[in-house]
RNA sequence: GCCCUCAUCGUCUAGGGGUUAGGACACCACUCUUUCAAGGUGGGGACAUGGGUUCAAUUCCCAUUGGGGGCACCA
């Protein structure tokens, strides 16, 4: 049978790594095998739930690739149907109306705590005489489920049997009193009625899974197979949250990373492929992919690696598509002057020492503007020393005179005027350099000069040599 | 407090009853080089602790400790 699987974000926020990380994992195993991964938004939230967030959502899986094919169902599109569900276990007398207040709950288990006693429910609602129901019938009632004596317990797929004493589960509400569903029933019905045969979604979820046995049990349905799924971490070992840095997809979307490279990072935190093997391609991952092969062990996002495994990915790409993914950078934006041609010698150059496709702009900046300031320590170094100045002006005229502008013969009337005056040609390019970009480091020179072309290069010398003459 | 769960370098991980415990990121050094990166070479760095089981335990079992998660009319 094929696998049916799903990714179910509630749309309170944007698409967080976590969510991602559990979708890239449903979506892999469904590719491989052959099945159908559905995207459901559970917005049962009415308060919470934005649906901008929902497009977020959409948007961030499509950057991500991780389409699915079909969907998006939207759970507030059902909301009588899970009440008919709540009802059903209501006659069956598996269900029962609850009419304690929020207020009244809060109260309770605040005093069950101080007392240190179990602070689950008191089915205070459970035994109510019928005197006692005409008396609240006016106040708004929630639907509890109960939960039955004994074990509950079933077969994870990467933790084996897991089993909990159903004394520790509370009688917990599956319709809210103002008739929407609680996440459990509304999750339970809609894996039942989209047909799903393997639930892929964090350990956090672990807990709900017994209450969701239960209902599946409740309702005589036979329950998906789980896979619970370790944790992404802070840099602290604690959950990763905003406190961390950047949470949201689309951030790092912004920040530059390509989404392979997010994808492929995702992938190796809680799987590996049983080898070595860390740079993989999407068709790779889906042939290497076994959810056996899942970690037990939660595991901390370290941006170091991810950028170290983006910086990978742009080796890898084309200086054409590279300058077009940086042209399509947001913010901040690249200056972009015609013609093309000039833009691919800078990304060809800079293509080895990025990282992100932010740091084009970052590296760039000289390419499109005289530099304005050089750096301190560069002038310490390079323009102290006092035959800077004629050595820079001879540059210049050397320069002048070359009629073919290029890297073999940049490099040569350097390297020639160096050995003319007797010095290392080190002693010519480090103030070259400084003079043209107001840098200390960078690309080959020579190429900078070349990219350059001849007017700029002569008029930022000039510059430079008024610099040093204040 | 109760429940679930996990435990190999700083981080991501491979491995598994007998290994010099492997790789990657990060770090350090050297190298290449006009610089900065990239590349190349090398280095430091791990089986949480205590009990079993066994000829042998990092690997299996138990406990402890530590970490993570959950305990909502949130999802």
């Amino acid at each position: 049978m094929k696998p049916v699987t799903r990714i179910a974000p509630s749309p309170t926020g944007f698409l967080h790594v976590g969510t991602a990380h559990t979708a890239l994992y449903n979506w892999l195993f469904t590719r491989k095998h052959g099945g159908k991964f559905i995207l459901r938004i559970e917005d049962t939230d009415i308060k919470r739930s934005d649906s901008a967030m929902s497009d977020v959502i959409i948007e961030s899986l499509k950057w991500l690739g991780l389409k699915w094919d079909d969907g998006p169902y939207f759970q507030s599109d059902k909301f009588p149907i899970y009440k008919k569900y709540a009802d059903l276990l209501l006659e069956k007398g598996k269900g029962y109306f609850c009419y304690c207040t929020p207020e009244e709950l809060e109260e309770r288990k605040k005093e069950a705590i101080s007392q240190k006693k179990t602070r689950k429910y008191d089915r205070k609602c459970l035994d109510l005489s019928d005197f006692e129901k005409e008396k609240l019938k006016d106040r708004p009632k929630a639907i509890r489920f109960f939960i039955p004596d004994g074990k509950v317990s079933f077969e994870d797929g990467l933790h084996n049997k897991v089993e909990r004493d159903s004394q520790d589960i509370e009688d917990f509400v599956i319709l809210k009193s103002d008739g929407t569903p609680s996440y459990n029933l509304a999750c339970v019905v809609d894996d039942y009625e989209l047909g799903i045969t393997n639930v892929i979604r964090g350990e956090d979820h672990l807990v709900n899974t017994f209450k969701q046995i239960l209902l599946y049990k409740a309702f005589g349905w036979k329950p998906p197979e789980f896979v619970h799924h370790p944790m992404i971490l802070g840099t602290d070992r604690s959950k990763l949250s905003k406190r961390h840095g950047a949470v949201s997809v689309l951030d790092y979307k912004k920040q530059g990373i390509l989404s392979e490279a997010l994808v492929n990072f995702l992938a190796l935190l809680g799987w590996s492929p049983g080898n070595d093997r860390e740079i993989m391609l999407r068709d790779e991952l889906i042939e290497l992919f076994s959810l056996d092969r899942l970690s037990l062990t939660a595991s901390v996002f370290d941006i170091k690696k991810l950028e170290w495994m983006n910086g990978e990915y742009i080796k890898k790409l084309g200086d054409e598509e590279l300058l077009d993914r940086v042209l399509n950078l947001p913010e901040p934006r690249t200056p972009n002057p015609e013609p093309r041609e000039y833009m691919l010698k800078i990304v060809n150059i800079l293509k080895p020492r990025m990282q992100k496709l932010t740091d084009f702009v970052k590296f760039s900046d000289y390419f499109f503007e005289d530099p304005t300031q050089y750096e301190s320590e560069g002038v310490d170094k390079y323009f102290k020393i006092p035959e800077v100045s004629q050595r820079l002006s001879l540059v210049k005229d050397r320069f002048s005179e070359l009629k073919e502008f290029n890297v073999e013969a940049i490099e040569s009337a350097v390297r020639k005027l160096a050995s003319e005056l007797g010095i290392k040609a080190a002693l010519l390019i480090h103030p070259i350099r400084l003079a043209l970009t107001g840098k200390t480091g960078g690309p080959s020179l020579f190429h900078i000069v070349e990219i350059l072309g001849k007017e700029a290069v002569i008029r930022r010398l000039k510059k430079a040599l008024l610099f040093l003459k204040t």
